[in-house]
RNA sequence: GCUGGCGUAGCCAAGUCCGGCCAACGGCAACGGACUCAAGAUCCGUUCUCGCAGGAGUUCCCAGGUUCAAAUCCUGGCGCCAGCACCA
């Protein structure tokens, strides 16, 4: 078995692990439980290896709980809700050559392919697939639990949960902005483009509406994306020609654009009126708001009459186009501008970078000086006009003052607003437009409308808030960093549509089922579920019996469950729930900090009582490609990283396991490196090999490891610590050092403990044997293997209980004494660096044992991180054992007065070392190559061995070292 | 712009919350050695600079500051990345 590929030999221990039935939850009332689920993902294409690694992380958290001995509830599921799998069925219809391809190598017939054309079965097909892999991926989990949004059950199960929302008055209904087509209805404007064909990347613009009253009343109306500008205004633009039209709101007449009309009666209601030529209108004036100036109409082939409103407030000190549009009026037509084009806004030089200067050197406006640095001749090269609008607006909202009016002095970015507010005493008013255009599938223009009666959650609800911020406050997070950044996410927080119309899956809305619940919005409270799902799955309850009293009483222990015939199974599931409940951890990736898992923190707060609430969340990074860019991104430079099959067959679900873990936190993306992959798939190998070696060595005479040698001492005492270390950073959630300790550290001292010479097979066997189970967690296939070189086989590492420091021994002095050796391995080792020939021989001296009774009162004599020699002193004249050598003690101290290193060898006596030197003599003469070795106490060196007289340097835990 | 993250030796990446045992874990790569006809695999060692005695010097984006002591704390700057709303 061992010489097939990692992958066939895992597929062995998933089927051992499926017929033990490891993978179900089972609750077992008194014994602790965990509940651990990830975010489950939307089919909109196939898993690669960087989805895994969070799947992977949160099946090696389940496994080290389950190894404590607790019951583990690891569910799954498919979030069919939305566009995804709508996307995904499209390309299949379009005949996209990728996903075919996969299809196939899937085994596929053109039939079966045929079908996932429908939606909801390629959902089906993708959550399979998605299923089989975890399990190729060794992960332990309930299958029964397994659920997609768009089942039957689980529909019944949001209908009750927006009921329920609904009853608890988190739901409102207000007035709504949303891309609209007016052929196809509501669509959704996104880069994948599913409703468009072109315009996905379209933002949402928002312009303030500026109104210059005529004469005779009527209104011209502007739209600007800088109110504050109304200081500089010196014309209006009208467009080259055509007409505008009236729009009469709230009991004035406006002028616009006739496209205009028609978005502003969508977005804010009010009537179309008759047309004005726009010729008509030039010779007349209008009252700028707020400064009441008089400023004069222009027609400018500036004006866009398919933006904004077709009118065009112009500002030419700061509007590089206004300027530019300006320098072409005829010289009669300047005489009619006002006057002086003055700067209204000033920036200050200290809060731009160099970049930024540059295009603001020079002499006049602020808009002349950018028109001259990019060297704009004319309204036709609107690539640059555009640029050098940007790059003015950027600057002057970011460090622009103002210089006039009663905002005078103030910063731009802050009486944006006001200023906006008092355009319209009534309350500001805004025209919404996409940046780009955006055309339906079916060709028509997409426009925002208004939707007066859109359901939102009330996410903005203040007392809402703080039940989350206060939840949060009890919660453990993962990276701790989390907890600080949730209470900002939380009070960025806005209402939040719940529900659109138009074409997605999802469950009908329970109050008007013509919208569908949005798919953020379905999946905050699915934990839940998941306890549920278990029973439809297993055929005790029907869909039928799914009703608002039936969840009523399961999740919320109210009312009497309706009329299920089987109590029993009522009862059960409620006590299901409760046993199973609260989430332990939720763990998904960075992408969901800002949505999913700050909505899954609200509705629970809003459902369950304080003792329900989830008690973590873990948050892993991504795997990028070489570039850096997410995985998911086409045209990868520098190589596509391999498909997650391709991969596996090479390295194994352990080998790709391991690397998720060992090779960066899980709190940093991980570029994908092959090498990396390699490297810790020959690490297991390397593991499975010495593993095999012990079982390889002679059967011990005697059936006991009774640790009679220093270095099985030591070699236990090792153990013991660094166990100890492994099951703290499991609790801890801090992978890396459990990886680190368990496939790096454990290694190392297996490998030391055999070049010491430690030779003890039933310890050596048993720590062995420990050492599989260390293993199971991050790596459990190969660690069944291991294990089963140790232990009859019936068991399997997966079942075991995880290892304790306490199966191995400490002895804390053994740490000490092999210290001792480690530092004189060093120590030799710098002294050969500068050594030009071979040494024939190494004398070691150990230190006199006064100096061991000295180094004992530095740690109480230090000061502040130093040695406080008076005090020292003292200690030592009070000491009967080191009167004889106080003429020495002061120049012992001072080479401990900084480094502070003396605690180390506390407790070390010169009997001691000398012994465990006398022990790693052969050791030492080995591995440096040096024919003699010999140890002899300071006080008996003599000048034929240390002509030197270097045995004085000798201190405790450093002997002195003569080469030669 | 807003919000958040990041910047450590050739590359990747620990350490930063809680300053000292940090010339800074580990991996990759490179070099040297063992083994070998040879290569690969494996094992051992080296990889900031200087040093023929266990030492010294200069480092953790840059510039200041606090401290006996700073990769770690504070202030300012530079650079890179991500998310920004119905899209999961």
């Amino acid at each position: 078995m061992s010489e097939s590929s990692p992958a066939v030999r895992e597929q062995h221990w998933q089927a051992a692990w499926r017929a033990r039935g490891l993978g179900r939850a089972v609750a077992v009332v008194g014994r602790p439980k965990y509940y651990i689920l990830f975010a489950y993902p939307g089919p909109s294409g196939f898993q690669h290896v960087g989805h895994m690694r969070g799947f992977s992380y949160a099946d090696s958290f389940a496994r080290y709980h389950r190894m404590r001995g607790e019951a583990v509830f690891f569910p799954g599921g498919t979030h069919a809700s939305g566009l995804p799998a709508i996307t995904f069925s499209a390309k299949v219809a379009r005949g996209d050559a990728d996903i075919l391809a996969e299809l196939r190598s899937r085994g596929l017939s053109e039939t079966d392919i045929h079908r996932l054309e429908v939606p909801e079965e390629a959902a089906r097909f993708l959550g399979e697939d998605y299923w089989n892999l975890w399990e190729r991926f060794g992960m332990l989990m309930d299958r029964t639990s397994h659920v997609t949004t768009i089942d039957a059950d689980y529909q019944r199960f949001i209908t009750w949960q927006f009921t329920t929302l609904k009853a608890l008055g988190r739901l409102v209904q207000k007035p709504y902005f949303a891309p609209y087509c007016p052929r196809s209805g509501p669509v959704s404007v996104d880069p994948s483009e599913t409703d468009l064909s072109s315009g996905g990347t379209a933002e949402m613009v928002t312009y303030t509406l500026v109104p210059f009253t005529l004469p005779d009343g009527r209104i011209l109306l502007t739209a600007t994306l800088r109110p504050e500008t109304v200081y500089g205004v010196t014309n209006l633009w009208l467009p080259p020609s055509g007409t505008l039209t009236e729009w009469a709101f709230e009991g004035k007449t406006y002028l616009v654009s006739p496209s205009a009309a028609t978005r502003l009666t969508e977005q804010l209601g009010g009537t179309r009126g008759g047309s004005v030529d726009v010729g008509a209108l030039t010779g007349s004036k209008v009252t700028v708001p707020i400064t009441g100036a008089e400023v004069s109409l222009f027609q400018s082939s500036l004006v866009q009459p398919g933006v904004g409103t077709g009118v065009v407030m112009s500002v030419p000190a700061h509007a590089p186009a206004d300027w530019v549009a300006v320098q072409a009026l005829a010289p009669s037509d300047r005489d009619r501008l006002t006057k002086d084009i003055r700067p209204i806004i000033e920036v200050s030089e200290s809060g731009l970078g160099p970049s930024d200067r540059q295009v603001l050197q020079g002499e006049g406006v602020p808009a002349a000086r950018v028109v001259a640095a990019l060297a704009i001749k004319d309204l036709g090269d609107s690539g640059l006009v555009q640029e050098a609008t940007a790059r003015l607006y950027r600057i002057e909202m970011r460090a622009g003052l103002m210089t006039v009016g009663e905002y005078r002095g103030e910063p731009v970015a802050t009486v944006r607003e006001r200023i906006a507010r008092q355009l319209f005493p009534e309350g500001a008013r805004v025209l919404r437009e996409f940046s780009e255009k955006v055309i339906c599938r079916c060709g028509e223009e997409v426009t925002i409308r208004r939707v007066p009666d859109q359901w939102f959650l009330a996410y903005g609800s203040s007392e809402w808030k703080s039940r989350v911020i206060d939840q949060v406050q009890r919660m453990g997070f993962h990276p701790r960093e989390y907890r600080d950044e949730l209470p900002g996410i939380i009070e960025w927080f806005e209402d939040r549509p719940a529900v659109r119309k138009g074409r997605w899956l999802g469950t009908p809305f329970p109050l008007d089922p013509s919208w569908t619940i949005e798919p953020i919005a379905d999946s905050t409270f699915y934990p839940a579920y998941y306890i549920i799902r278990r029973f439809v799955a297993q055929g005790e309850l029907r869909v039928d019996d799914l009703t608002n009293e039936f969840f009523d009483y399961v999740f919320l222990g109210k009312g009497s469950g309706g009329n299920l015939a089987n109590r029993e199974v009522l009862e059960r599931a409620r006590r299901e729930f409760l046993y199973w409940y609260p989430v332990d951890i939720n763990l998904g990736g960075k992408e969901h900090k800002r949505v999913h898992f700050p909505v899954f923190l609200y509705v629970h707060a809003a459902m369950l009582p304080a003792e329900l609430q989830p008690r973590g969340i873990f948050i892993n990074w991504w795997m990028t490609n070489y570039s850096g860019d997410k995985l998911s991104k086409k045209d990868q430079k520098g190589g596509a990283v391999p498909p997650v099959d391709v991969v596996l067959a090479t390295y194994g679900a352990d080998g790709l396991r391991l690397y998720y873990s060992l090779s960066a936190s899980p709190f940093q993306d991980i570029q994908w490196e092959e090498t990396q992959c390699r490297n810790a798939r020959a690490r297991l190998d390397d593991i499975l090999r010495m593993l095999t070696e012990i079982r390889a060595l002679p059967e011990p005479t005697f059936g006991t490891d009774a640790l009679t040698a220093h270095i099985d001492r030591w070699f236990s005492s090792r153990l013991h610590a660094i166990i100890h270390e492994v099951r703290r950073a499991w609790d801890d959630y801090d992978l890396r050092t459990v990886a680190q300790d368990t496939y790096v550290a454990l290694p190392t001292l297996f490998r030391r403990y055999s070049a010491r010479g430690g030779s003890n097979t039933t310890l050596l066997r048993r720590a062995a044997e420990t050492w599989s189970r260390l293993l199971s967690p991050i790596t459990p296939h190969i660690a069944e293997e291991a294990r089963g070189l140790f232990v009859p086989s019936g068991t399997l590492a997966a079942e075991g209980i995880f290892p304790t420091g306490e199966e191995f021994a400490s002895h804390p002095i053994s740490m000490v004494l092999e210290q001792v050796v480690e530092q004189l391995e060093e120590d030799v080792g710098s002294l050969l660096k500068i050594w030009t020939k071979s040494p024939a021989r190494l004398d070691l001296f150990v230190a006199a044992p006064w100096k061991y009774r000295a180094v004992e009162l530095i740690p109480p004599s230090m000061t502040g991180g130093r040695l406080d020699m008076k005090s020292f002193m003292e200690r030592a004249r009070q000491d009967p054992q080191l009167v004889p050598w106080v003429g020495e003690l002061a120049k012992f101290g001072a080479e401990y007065r900084k480094e502070g290193e003396s605690s180390r060898w506390v407790g070390l006596s010169a009997s001691e070392e000398r012994s465990i030197l006398d022990e790693a003599r052969p050791f030492l003469s080995k591995r440096f190559h040096i024919p003699q070795v010999s140890v002899c106490p300071e006080e008996e060196g003599t000048d034929t061995t240390d002509p030197g007289s270097r045995r004085k340097r000798a201190r405790p835990g450093h002997p002195a070292i003569v080469l030669s």
